[in-house]
RNA sequence: GUCCCCAUAGCUUAAAGGAAGAGCGCAGCCCUGCGGAGGCUGAAGUGGAGGUUCAAUUCCUCCUGGGGACACCA
């Protein structure tokens, strides 16, 4: 009985009873505190006004006669009704968690249900292959990583893609930055000005003979893709199913199809020398030019072409775009593009991040890549743990624009809240060294068997109570793709988890042993979905 | 100028319109028991003015203060 199971069976038991607005008004969420129950729901808020007391205490009763074996109490609280669980119910759910978390098939048993399973894209980090990976970078890796595998643990099948600018404009300037690298151009004002163009210059200079900035362009963003970009993905803990090169979509003549499709849709207008799409005739405020004067299709005409792509040429049925706020606009209109192709609001949703500011104290540091001011997400996490990082910028909302202060950065790896997570863990593991080299044995856990001994302690009770909440956390973050509740949660779990070991003696009893075994499992199967990786002595 | 995001405890932050929750820091207490990077107790909070609602941190309007977007750039 999780919380949307719950909705679910109440609003049908109450179908008749109720009018059709209640039904759909009728919320249930997750109580706080701990001591007033699990669960809780508007609904009597909603009949207050409308309905009889007597038939409100109908209705209660109804509620309570149709769930007495999943709660120990439902009660009435300043007029919220309160779903307590009972023991029974607890263990049950804590034997299908059990299912879950050893049985770790590509994390995809949550859901049973197979018919809501699509093909979805998500598109993370995707940074222009002129230069290694900064630390806003980082903050969509961990963002997309986790979602994936949200996403994945309800049986979607899901490609983690990373697209590659790898041609137009910008290649063209890291091509001329090259080229000035080897002496053969002067330096312009807008070339690339970090320093690890130097060094690819000085290592593309035998390779090639060639002087045409694109071309040039081009093999150095490759060189920087293999050479700066997967490796610090790798470090971090990153891997893309998939990377997608811009330039590909110019090799099948799919630029042509569109172009005819949008004209047969009466999509285009030429403007000196220009083809625009007319956004305007979708509400939008301007047209978009898609192909400019000198022949060139710009960066929007590339989106365009790549989503058709993935849609009705990989036949994906979702895609997701993690990128950051200063994309706002672009994906927005891109959205509305799609619509000529009736690609519909669910099909493509974007996640906005707000931005990653640097700063050093007082000083405010300006990212720019182009003017190679930044911290690159390598040298970060040479001073910083990956998984810090990871965890840092999971726990806030994507909303949130975060200032990270490098002269900060070590006392804030040092009070993040990573190690009391990671401190539960490690903790656990040492006791059962301790009880294997000890030589006691326990039952491989079973938490039917081992449940309702262990129930009557206070900390076990609500460390369980947590667990049965597992789902509905996933259902939540799932739901709006808010990842950083995942935080919140695993924090507060292993809050109980301390107090847990603080308060009761573990060795020998063989019964703590196993469920100390239960939760380090537990504990792994979510620090996998965090992309974390547990540590056993800290 | 138009549009988007943000403002919660000293700091970093969380809250499907539902009973403001954490971490760090601060004050006090707790190691013969397996890790004190811990436990327990406490002080401390929704920028301002209206509105909608049984109920507003959440939605609407305005104000103030921060960040971002508004190209034949990507």
């Amino acid at each position: 009985m999780n919380l949307a199971t719950l909705e679910k069976k109440i609003k049908k038991l109450l179908k008749k009873d109720l009018d059709k607005e209640t039904i759909e008004e009728m919320r249930f969420f997750l109580i706080k505190e701990k001591d007033l129950g699990d669960y809780s729901t508007n609904l009597l808020f909603l009949l207050q006004n409308k309905y009889s007391s007597d038939k409100i205490n109908q209705i209660i009763e109804k509620i309570k006669n149709h769930f007495y074996q999943n709660f120990s109490s439902i009660e009435r609280v300043n007029n919220y009704l309160n779903f307590k669980l009972n023991d029974y119910t607890l263990i049950k759910i804590l034997r299908q968690k059990y299912k879950t978390i050893f049985s770790k098939k590509n994390f995809s048993s949550l859901k049973k249900n197979k018919s809501r399973s699509f093909k979805i894209n998500i598109d993370y980090v995707s940074a222009n292959p002129t230069g290694p990976l900064t630390l806003a970078n980082a903050r969509g890796a961990a963002l997309g990583d986790v979602l994936a595998n949200i996403l994945k643990l309800y049986g979607h099948k899901v490609t983690k893609e990373y697209y590659v600018n790898d041609r137009g404009t910008q290649i063209e300037l890291l091509g001329k930055t090259i080229l000035a690298h080897w002496g053969k151009i002067s330096f312009e004002d807008n070339f690339y000005q970090g320093y690890y163009l130097k060094e690819i210059a000085e290592k593309l200079k035998n390779k090639t003979n060639l002087d045409k900035p694109q071309k040039i362009g081009k093999i150095a963003s490759d060189y920087i893709l293999k050479n700066y970009i997967k490796p610090t993905l790798r470090k971090f803990g990153t891997f893309h199913d998939f990377f997608f090169f811009e330039s590909e979509l110019y090799q099948k003549g799919l630029k042509e199809k569109i172009l005819k499709k949008l004209k047969r849709e009466n999509m285009l207008e030429e403007r000196e020398g220009a083809v625009y799409l007319l956004l305007t005739k979708l509400g939008e405020e301007k047209d978009e030019v898609l192909i400019r004067s000198n022949g060139e299709p710009t960066y929007f005409f590339s989106d365009l072409l790549y989503h058709y792509y993935k849609f009705f040429i990989r036949k994906f049925k979702i895609v997701i775009l993690i990128v950051g706020a200063d994309h706002l606009n672009e994906v927005r209109r891109l959205k509305q593009a799609l619509k000529i192709f009736k690609i519909r609001n669910y099909q493509f949703q974007y996640i906005l991040m707000q931005f990653v500011h640097l700063k050093k104290g007082e000083e405010q540091l300006k990212m720019s890549k182009r003017k190679g001011v930044f911290i690159t997400l390598d040298e970060l996490i040479n001073l910083v743990k990956a998984d810090i990082v990871r965890f840092f910028f999971l726990q806030k909302s994507p909303e949130i624009t975060i200032e990270f202060d490098l002269s900060l950065a070590q006392k804030q790896s040092e009070e993040n809240p990573y190690w009391y997570v990671q401190y539960a863990h490690a903790r656990l593991c040492s006791v059962l060294e301790k009880a294997k080299k000890m030589k006691l044995s326990w039952l491989k856990v079973n938490p039917q068997k081992i449940a309702f001994d262990l129930l009557k302690i206070e900390e076990v009770k609500e460390i369980i109570r947590d667990i049965a909440k597992f789902e509905d956390v996933i259902n939540i973050a799932n739901k709006d793709y808010r990842v950083n509740i995942l935080i919140e949660y695993i924090i507060g779990l292993c809050k109980k988890i301390h107090s847990f070991y603080e308060k009761e003696k573990i060795i020998p009893d063989k019964n703590k042993l196993a469920f100390t075994d239960f939760l380090i499992a537990f504990l792994r199967f979510y620090f996998l979905i965090l992309g974390i990786k547990p540590i056993k002595r800290i």
